[in-house]
DNA sequence: CTGAAAGCGCTAACAA
DNA sequence: TTGTTAGCGCTTTCAG
């Protein structure tokens, strides 16, 4: 059976083609109960369904919201590409997904080839302090929403962001450490070039200073070099630091802050290399709380995201705004992290008490 | 700035726009070299890039292909979605990611719409029995790769399977636990509905009685019903199973199957719980080796898919076919799986041994 | 070897 | 309140 078009349906309506436009539209107030009433059934029966290509050729633009994620290969990034995809859907858009690998022209490349393609709206998930590689896009009217990037003093206007507070993620970490009596506690993350890993290591120094503590005085581990930037190798980074930190067993720190909770989970695997107990010998807490954070062993304390209700904020603030203006443009919306704790932080062990 | 077309193109190489749009679909022979330079050296100085719209409204169809995945919320899946990505990407495709939840209407719908969008080439990563929820978009032309499911005898003519031996790996994962010394083996899944899980399923089988062992003699464990087929909730599923097995501890096994790596790691869970240890009192072995695989404690021994690999073929079969017909349409591409060892298995406990 | 023209399915003026 | 019409940007016969 050939394709059935809005003629089709016009003709077994009995009306014009642009009433039936008009019906598909949303623009019913413009006919009669009957008309609506027999186009409905013209359409039920054919099964008639829009071509989107024709809407998007003749509108320019789709019915698509785009999605770039550093890499879906990471838990975090998969869950999350998992619930935008639940939350697109429920508005009746797809999504295309696209990842970065958080390499700024990759990001830049997949946004205009977004853009090009009639995608109007996009989530964004980087965190590079500067959105000047895809600003030309942005002043064309595309809708960006920024994921795990707090808005910055240049951002455009129009751009809104979803995050969660990093600066009060750290403290809180940070915080429950020295809570349990650690004062030695390493800051591991592969970099922190990006504003929401600063804003969390801030949020480190932070409570470190709160409690009277020099970060200057803390293990240092100055990470791996910026070409490991993908979230794939979180988990190496984190084996390597531990790797590192422990090589010099007097400078080792009782407990550690990794930046996510892959790379505390690479960074448990690399304690266990050394034979340490994670826990017993060393607290570790990540950021994220991945699914896998609960079923690691020990089970990971971390500073959840609470990616659902991230994930519905982000694509309502993609697709809808425009008609909902819900959200003043320019705006942040900073989420509440929580702190879940588990068993990979535990009081800090006697042997390194005073 | 307006959008460069076709038009443009054509009127600053001199030209008109048919044969701009010769060019551009490597009908290069139709025109002199000198004319082919003017097109190159305009389509350059402009930025021209063709409208897909306009492009997928007069071809009827679209440079993308779509995948519908389980749900990309379990690692494995994320992992093998970023694969694919990877590969469409080299060839110049996007990629259209659907979650089915494993629920076989939505799958319909998906693969429905992606139709009617204009894809025209679909991995599908299912494991039902049957294809005839999408059988007749595959008669409409639909290019239709299965992943995970190798071909059922009463599959469509032009489908392809890319999936791993799944019964080899069934057998390789038991043989192994049988080489340990183990002979109370139990299988843990949370439905063996699918056609790549009863293949692991009777290569556990075949395996045992290989052994000279009876499947009825193992401990069983029936698995939660069907309802839940998610695959976020496969670490669920397998944190059950050891609370039951392990509820007569007479009837426990000293070592399992499990039928993918979350299965596994909620099982390991489920035996912290118990105050077990995984490896020492209880062998686990799980299938996919994901990532999270060699990072937990201890690290899993896991029947490793080639993921890369398959991304690979999944979409040079899905996108180039047709123009390369490098594969009979009908056939099903098996690979091998391998077996990693780690520490998640080891010989028998003392204490179970005669 | 190249150009002119028709039309893919839809929408938005504008007319009636 | 509804119909007519003119394209959106591209490809593809069919003439030149």
């Amino acid at each position: 059976m050939a394709r059935v078009t809005i003629q089709h349906v016009a003709q077994a309506a009995g009306v014009s083609p642009s009433t039936v436009s008009n019906f598909l539209n949303d623009r019913q107030g413009r006919m009669v109960a009957a008309t609506r009433a027999r186009i409905e059934a013209a359409i039920a029966e054919l099964g008639y369904r829009p071509n989107r290509a024709a809407r998007q050729l003749r509108n320019g633009k789709t019915q698509t919201v785009g999605l770039v994620v550093p890499s879906v290969g990471n838990p975090f990034w998969g869950a999350f590409a998992h619930e935008v995809e639940v939350a697109a859907l429920a508005l009746g858009c797809s999504v295309l997904l696209c990842n970065s690998e958080r390499d700024p022209e990759r990001e830049r490349r997949y946004v205009e080839e977004l853009w090009e393609d009639g995608v109007r709206s996009i989530i964004l998930c980087t965190s590079l302090p500067s959105l000047d590689h895809v600003s030309h896009v942005i002043e064309e009217g595309l809708r960006l929403v920024t994921f795990d990037r707090p808005a910055q003093p240049n951002d455009p206007q129009s751009v809104v962001s979803i995050s969660i507070d990093n600066n009060v993620g750290g403290q809180v970490a940070t915080a429950h450490l020295l809570e349990l009596g650690h004062t030695s506690i390493a800051f591991v993350s592969g970099s922190i070039r990006s504003v929401n890993r600063s804003a969390r290591y801030r949020g480190y120094c932070d409570a470190l200073e709160a409690a009277g503590l020099s970060v200057a005085d803390m293990p240092q581990w100055t990470g791996m070099d910026a070409s490991h930037f993908g979230d794939v190798e979180a988990a190496e980074v984190g084996r390597a630091a531990a790797r590192d930190l422990f090589a010099d067993p007097t400078n080792a720190p009782t407990a550690v802050v990794a930046i996510n909770d892959m790379t505390a989970l690479g960074f448990c695997r690399g304690l266990r290399d050394l034979g340490l107990k994670v826990g017993r010998d060393v607290s570790v807490i990540g950021f994220d709380d991945i699914i896998l954070a609960d079923l690691y062993d020990p089970p990971l304390t971390s500073v959840r995201q609470p990616i659902t209700r991230m994930a519905q904020l982000a694509v309502s603030e993609a697709i809808e705004r425009g008609s909902n203006e819900s959200t003043d443009p320019g705006s942040s919306v900073l989420l509440r992290p929580e702190l879940v704790v588990r068993e990979s932080t535990e009081h800090v062990p006697s042997a390194a008490r005073p």
